[in-house]
RNA sequence: UGGGGUGUCGCCAAGCGGUAAGGCACCGGUUUUUGGUACCGGCAUUCCCAGGUUCGAAUCCUGGCACCCCAG
C-alpha cells in the first residue's frame, strides 16, 4: 500500500479503530500527526531508502515509518562488536540481541534487513582512537567518531551501493532545506536533541541523510513503535558509550591499552603533590571526583592532564575558568566565517547551555567567550549554533 | 625521661560540664544518548587508653601511652 501525506491520516484512522474510549481517541490524533510529521521527512514512496538499524526503538520505528510510506526499505544493522551479548544489558547497542531485534522489526514489517559485519573498523577507528585520545590526555566523545567513520561513511558508501536514495536514521535531529542546501538543526524536542554528535556531517553527507524523527518527542516516538506493533516498543533507551559493559570505560581503555595503568602524582597549581593516581584515563578536565585527595577547604577539580608527565594537575573550581578554545577538526556547515569573527551560540558538552562566543576563523580557529566556561576538556566538542541551526563545529585542542 | 604543645570520622576541624558542628574525601541515588559537572541522601552511641569527680564529661582530676617543638 502507498500512502501520502495526504492519506495518512485516513488510513491510519482506519486502522486504529479498537477501543475508542476518550484517550484512545486522542491518542489516535497524536498518531495521526505523528506520521504524518514522519512523512514530511521521508523520500517519496517508491524511492529506495537505506534504513540504519540499530535495534532500538528509534531506529526501528524510522524503518517501520519508511516501510508503512512506501519507500523501498531496506534495513541495515551493523555489527559492531565481537563480544557474545551479555543478556539484557541495559544500553547496549548493535551487538546480538540487537541484531536480532532490528532483524524481527524487519520481518514483521515486511522489508529487507541485512547485517554488515563491522566489528574490525569499529575496533580502530571508534574503540582504539578511544583509548588513544584518553591516552593523550584528551576526552573522546566516541559517539562522534562512529558517526563520522562507519555510521556516516561506511553505511552511506553501502547506500550507495545499495543504490539508494537517502540514509535515514533514528537521530533526534532536523535537516531542513535552505536556500543553499541542506542544514542541520537540533531537534524540535530539545530535551532529545542529537545534534551535538553530528556536528561533524559533512555537507555532502547531509544531503543524502534524513532523520524522520527529528520533530517528534520521544513519547510520541513510543507510541508509534506501539502503533506499528513493534516488538521493542517497550526497549529502554541506550545510554553510556554503547561498547562499554558496565559503565566502565577504563576497564575498556585499560582492556585496549594496557600501559594506560601507569600511576602517577596529583599536584596542585603550585606543584605541590596532593597524592596518586591510578592512571591519567580516569580523569578528564572539569572532574572532581575520584580524586581521593581530602583535608581540603574546597573541592578540587581536575585542572588539566599532563600525559608527558603523567601528572594530573588539580585546583578549586575557580582554576577551571577559560575564555578562549582553539579548535581541530573544524567542520563547517554553513556560509564562510567572516575574517573578522562571527557571533554564534557554542556547546562544549552535550548537555551543556547554550553559551555566546565569537569564532574566529584560519588555520587555527578559535572560540572566544565573554563569560568565563567551566570544565572545557579537549577532545570535547564544540559545536556552534544559530538559533535551532548547527552552523558546524570542532574539537576543543587547548583552552585558557 | 628538662621545658612547652597536641591527641575528636580516612584528612582538616568546631566544641571548653549538659548529652559529638562544618568542610574535604568516600558511598548511594537523581539527572544525562560521551567523559564529567550539578543536585539529593548516607557517613563518629563516640571523642588516644585506664581510673576518678559529677545527676550528667570529648570537655574537670589522676595515671599511662603516642606524636610534635625547643633545649641536652
Amino acid at each position: 500500500m502507498i500512502l501520502d501525506k495526504r492519506n495518512l491520516k485516513e488510513v491510519v484512522q482506519s486502522i486504529v479503530t479498537i477501543g475508542a474510549d476518550d484517550l484512545s481517541a486522542g491518542r489516535d490524533a497524536d498518531i495521526g500527526d505523528a506520521l504524518a510529521a514522519a512523512a514530511a521527512r521521508l523520500p517519496a514512496p517508491g524511492r529506495r531508502v537505506v534504513v540504519a538499524m540499530s535495534g532500538g526503538v528509534d531506529s526501528s520505528v524510522v524503518a517501520a515509518l519508511a516501510s508503512a510510506h512506501g519507500c523501498e526499505t531496506i534495513g541495515v544493522t551493523l555489527r559492531l562488536s565481537d563480544a557474545v551479548e551479555a543478556p539484557s544489558r541495559k544500553g547496549a547497542c548493535c551487538a546480538g540481541s540487537d541484531i536480532a531485534d532490528a532483524r524481527a522489526v524487519a520481518e514483521a514489517q515486511g522489508f529487507a534487513h541485512y547485517v554488515l559485519d563491522y566489528a574490525s573498523a569499529f575496533r580502530t577507528e571508534v574503540m582504539e582512537d578511544f583509548a588513544d585520545q584518553y591516552l593523550a590526555g584528551r576526552t573522546p566523545v566516541p559517539c562522534i567518531s562512529c558517526n563520522q567513520t562507519v555510521k556516516f561513511r561506511d553505511l552511506l558508501q553501502v547506500a550507495d551501493d545499495l543504490g539508494a536514495d537517502a540514509l535515514l536514521t533514528g537521530h533526534y535531529v532536523q535537516r531542513l532545506d535552505g536556500a543553499r542546501g541542506p542544514e542541520l538543526h537540533r531537534a524540535a524536542d530539545p530535551s532529545k536533541d542529537q545534534s551535538y554528535f553530528l556536528f561533524a556531517t559533512t555537507p555532502t553527507q547531509l544531503g543524502r541523510l534524513g532523520f524522520p524523527l527529528g520533530g517528534l518527542d520521544k513519547p510520541t516516538v513510543r507510541a508509534l513503535a506501539r502503533h506499528f506493533g513493534l516488538r521493542v516498543a517497550g526497549k529502554a533507551d541506550s545510554q553510556d558509550i554503547c561498547f562499554v559493559p558496565n559503565g566502565d570505560y577504563r576497564a575498556v581503555v585499560r582492556k585496549l591499552r594496557p600501559e594506560a595503568e601507569a600511576p602517577g602524582e596529583i599536584v596542585d597549581l603550585a606543584g605541590r603533590v596532593l597524592g596518586q593516581h591510578a592512571g591519567l584515563i580516569g580523569f578528564t578536565v572539569g572532574q572532581r571526583r575520584g580524586l581521593d585527595v581530602g583535608g581540603q577547604a574546597e573541592p578540587l577539580y581536575v585542572v588539566r592532564l599532563e600525559p608527558e608527565a603523567n601528572r594530573l594537575v588539580v585546583g578549586p573550581r575557580a582554576a577551571l575558568a577559560v575564555s578562549t578554545v582553539t579548535l581541530d577538526g573544524l567542520n563547517w556547515l554553513s556560509g564562510p566565517i567572516p575574517a573578522d569573527g562571527l557571533d554564534v551560540e557554542v556547546k562544549l558538552r552535550s548537555m551543556a547551555p547554550l553559551a555566546p562566543a565569537r569564532l574566529l576563523p584560519g588555520g587555527d580557529p578559535r572560540l572566544t567567550f565573554p563569560t568565563p566556561q567551566f570544565g572545557v576538556s579537549p577532545g570535547q566538542a564544540a559545536v556552534c549554533y544559530d538559533g535551532s541551526r548547527v552552523l558546524g563545529g570542532g574539537f576543543i585542542a587547548s583552552a585558557v
